[in-house]
DNA sequence: TAGCACTGCTACAAATAATGTAGCAAAATA
DNA sequence: TATTTTGCTACATTATTTGTAGCAGTGCTA
């Protein structure tokens, strides 16, 4: 699977419109998590791989390339950590955290 | 692959949080898309089909059963619209465009 | 009221993506 | 130097999505 480059064809927009490819992006499994989990802290892959706790190696080390290659991410001596515009990714995800919530009230 | 409840064991997360499960759900192919395009107008089946480009019916129909038993969308004469959580959902998801604009601007 | 078009799907094989497990080389620690 | 830990890679199995065909129901329209 490619990186969604926003301008260029995505999966499913022959158009590359940047929130389709920032979706593809981020629909893809665990690459949510793995941003909400980074924002709390940085950590190195095997700590990721125990917070996403059915996550393949395979898959865990390819969502961290691609986020890398976004931007979104990036390593350091202290593990994976959030970049700028990771940090502002999450300002976006993070207001999902209490909607959950309040959504999951409906399941009750 | 089942519906992701909230409060029940979901894909990468035993204990069922609201976040990880709002995360699979809106994770799996075109379920951000869907909702993302339900806010611009009403639309029928055919016509996510056609804004979708590349999804296929049996993914598409499987999405929206999903959404709607998520009670995020729901079906009406109109064809599928938003409900008043998808809508809020929505709110969430919008701020993304405007930041995928300036995001897209690190690829040029 | 017999066509015809359109809609909302279902079927199913082929392609793609994710999982699960094993394990290895490099770096850190003892 | 011997362990342990870390960051992966390999690869077979399983799950998900695509792509294409097509069908039944509804609503025109002649």
């Amino acid at each position: 699977m490619s990186l969604p480059i926003p301008g260029n064809p995505v999966r499913g927009s022959k158009s590359g419109q940047p929130i389709m490819a920032l979706f593809d992006l981020l629909g893809r499994n665990w690459a949510m998590g793995i941003v909400w989990h980074l924002s709390k802290s940085p950590s190195t892959f095997r700590q990721l791989q125990a917070y996403c706790e059915s996550v393949s190696p395979t898959t865990l080390n390819l969502r961290l390339k691609e986020l890398t290659e976004s931007h979104f991410i990036e390593r350091t001596v202290n593990g994976y950590t959030l970049t700028e515009w990771g940090k502002q990714l999450f300002d976006l995800l993070e207001p999902m955290g209490k909607f959950a919530k309040g959504w999951a009230g409906k399941f009750k």
